[in-house]
RNA sequence: GCCGUUGUAGCUCAGUGGUAGAGCACUUCCUUGGUAAGGAAGAGGUCGUGAGUUCAAUUCUCAUCAACGGCUCCA
């Protein structure tokens, strides 16, 4: 007998060998119906794999993560089944679960797969899982494994064993298709209701771009309809919220063929938010003790050789051009003009920590492939500022500049983010990182001291760090779910040297500074893209192009209204007339739809008591209000910066 | 940059080997209406761009540009 533990603490005895299913049907029938797979010790496991030992045991249904992705990664089996019916002798490479769903990378040599195949794979694959075919784990040696596979020429699994250790080797089995995989899987197809091949995409094999590209499907799958309409219908709204659909629907940028991709072109409502933007960060780095600068948008080779960047990214800057036999480039980063500035008066102890702020214009040669609307462009707009700063001082300084941080993020109802310490790779010292392995150690101490001392929960990243240092980046998903970085707060051991920068310490000897690069609010364009989303369009008061609009019920009183809207406007509240001659429900739709926040109804009422008719956007009438409280309330408001409820 | 898909009016989208259509938006007129679309008329497109096949191309072929879904990349 072996002695199974549950989560809830209680322990039984079970027949050495038995499996989670066995223990789960003598715990109730109904359980053993749903149970999808088992956590053993902390494992997953094949709820049919029989337990030798003592053992803990969870029992996983749909709504926990693990049984999902193992669902998923059964799902992958399944169509990578179908797959290989309707194209024989396809060559498969791996199968994964994903966050959501699954993909399957596949070798299908000359042949080409289309979006319509995927309907057919799909009818094929609802077909198979009716069989209700049970997933056999299947135990080899490696040297039968190898064989099994060069028998086969499939040059990816035999690929794959290389790198598996001698040992048992396990092979999952399906309906008609075998696999060399880890596991574990679902008991049987059958528990696969619903399924929906989402795309095809090339994927490099091994994610290398020199590598042969195969081709992707994506894919995901639910053990009933409903919930896949749910997820279906899930995907639709998001797309509402899409930056770039809202960005046009609102008439925040747009883009011009003519100007040329990934140049987002501010249209006067961006340009209302770009500025406030700007507001925000120069009251909080003036207070912060930032100074500002400004630089130009190029300068000249020699710079980007001793910043040491154009080895590291020549590739995405903008081809260089020349004048009077020198050369130029336009600047992909600010830094090295900031440093110049550092540079340009002797400085001593007393002028440290010396902080620089710009907004700085940066044009970086992003891939065609990888522009995605605000998100990713080659003209940015950013929040950016370096400080020079002792070592003695740097811990205080890169504390203030997370704390900075956080305050805006406050102001922005921003929580759901990840804070990445992005760390160098050992490996790659003197390729993609700069050839100081002491100084990267002293340096990420110094920052993941600082995160833990502040209490900001944090994920270490290997590989992600700058050239120059480490950094701590703030990561965001898009409502599409692609990720990106919102802001970053980089260490810099490496430029002060290369620029030869120096201040004069308390013994009148010459040193070198720790460089900060921050930027909090990242670029204008991710930022305003991310907000976009973020707000779902709805801007608070502070932020949103037009603050309020009034609207006349008819001809006769936009006399009224006009007077209302300079009242305001003296105000300083950003306000807009509606003069037109249409039916006040159609104003007011309109006005719902630019999720314009405040709407002022004025008819005869309204203008005899020199009020207002309140409506709030997406929550409706709000009774009459004096033109005098309602302009005191909204100039509080803005001066808050207040967020909406 | 690579794989795949797409490109028709300001927007959303139909459609065809014989030089194009709807709804919304826009303009004018009627209507003066109290909290999410009042009515009528009108104007608006060299069908992304270039070349080829054809008597004839928006439609077929090729190239190119751009967007989209991924991969790679992201100072």
């Amino acid at each position: 007998m072996i002695q199974i533990s549950f989560p809830d603490g209680a322990t039984r005895s079970y027949e050495k060998g038995s499996s989670a299913l066995d223990i789960a049907k003598s715990i109730s029938e109904g359980l053993a119906r749903k149970v999808l797979a088992a956590k053993i010790n902390g494992e997953v496991w094949d709820l049919t794999r029989p337990i030798q030992q003592d053992a803990t045991l969870q029992l996983l249904t749909w709504d926990d993560i693990d049984a999902k992705s193992t669902f998923w990664h059964s799902s992958a089996h399944l169509m990578a089944e179908a797959v290989e019916a309707a194209f024989p002798g396809a060559k498969f490479w791996v199968g994964p679960a994903i966050d959501k769903g699954f993909y399957y990378d596949i070798d299908l040599g000359d042949r080409k797969i289309t979006e319509e195949d995927l309907a057919s794979l799909e009818k094929n694959m609802q077909v198979l899982a009716k069989q209700n075919n049970s997933f056999v784990r299947i135990e080899k040696s490696k040297a039968e494994a190898v064989a099994y596979f060069e028998e086969k020429g499939d040059e990816y699994k035999l690929d794959l064993l290389q790198n598996l250790e001698d040992g048992t080797i396990t092979f999952y089995q399906q309906g008609g298709f075998t696999d060399l995989c880890r596991g574990p899987h679902i008991p049987h197809t059958g528990f696969i209701k619903a399924i929906k091949l989402t795309s095809i995409a090339g994927a490099y094999w091994k994610g290398d771009e020199k590598n042969k590209q195969l081709t992707r499907i994506y894919g995901i799958t639910f053990p009933n309809q409903k919930e896949l309409d749910e997820y279906l219908a899930m995907l639709e709204e998001a797309k509402k919220r899409d930056h770039r659909k809202l960005g046009k629907e609102l008439s925040i940028f747009t883009m011009d063929d003519d100007v040329g991709p990934g140049l987002p072109l501010w249209l006067p409502n961006g340009t209302i938010i770009i500025e406030e933007l700007e507001k925000l960060a120069k009251e909080t780095e003036e207070e912060a003790g930032y100074k500002r600068v400004v630089t130009p948008h190029i300068a000249k080779e020699s710079m980007y050789l001793t910043s040491g960047h154009l080895p590291y990214y020549a590739d995405s800057m903008f081809p260089p051009m020349s004048m009077d036999g020198e050369t130029y480039y336009l600047k992909a980063m600010n830094c090295p003009h900031h440093h110049k500035i550092f540079d340009a008066e002797p400085k001593s102890y007393r002028d440290m920590p010396y902080r620089i702020a710009e907004y700085g214009t940066c044009y970086r040669y992003e891939q065609s492939g990888e522009l995605f609307g605000l998100m990713r462009v080659r003209c940015l707009h950013m929040n950016d500022a370096h400080i020079y700063c002792t070592k003695e001082q740097f811990a205080d300084e890169f504390r203030a500049v997370n704390d900075m941080y956080l305050k805006y993020f406050k102001i922005f109802g921003i929580d759901k983010y990840v804070m990445r310490l992005s760390l160098h790779d050992p490996e790659k010292l003197g390729q993609k990182y700069i050839n100081e392995p002491e100084l990267w150690q002293e340096t990420e101490t110094l920052v993941r001291n600082v995160l833990i001392e502040s209490n900001i929960p944090f994920v270490e990243v290997k590989g992600e760090g700058a050239f120059y240092g480490p950094k701590i980046d703030v990561q965001i998903w898009s409502t599409i779910g692609r990720e990106f970085t919102l802001a970053t707060n980089q260490v810099d051991f490496a430029q002060g040297r290369r620029f030869k920068l120096s201040f004069t310490n308390q013994n009148n000897e010459p040193e070198v500074p720790l460089i900060i690069h921050r930027a909090p609010l990242g670029t204008h364009e991710r930022f305003i893209g991310f907000l976009l989303e973020h707000y779902a369009g709805k801007f608070p008061v502070w932020l949103a192009p037009v603050q309020a609009k009034v609207l006349p019920i008819s001809d006769k009183f936009v006399e009224y209204a006009k007077e209302v809207g300079q009242t305001l406007k003296k105000q300083g509240i950003r306000i807009q007339v509606d003069e037109r001659n249409e039916k006040i429900g159609k104003k007011i739709r309109e006005a719902e739809l630019m999720k314009i926040p405040y709407m002022l109804v004025v008819g005869e009422k309204e203008m005899q008591e020199n009020s207002v008719g309140l409506r709030l956007q997406g929550k409706g009438d709000a009774g009459m209000i004096t033109v005098a409280a309602f302009g005191e309330k909204v100039r509080q408001e803005i001066l808050e910066r207040k967020s909406m409820d």
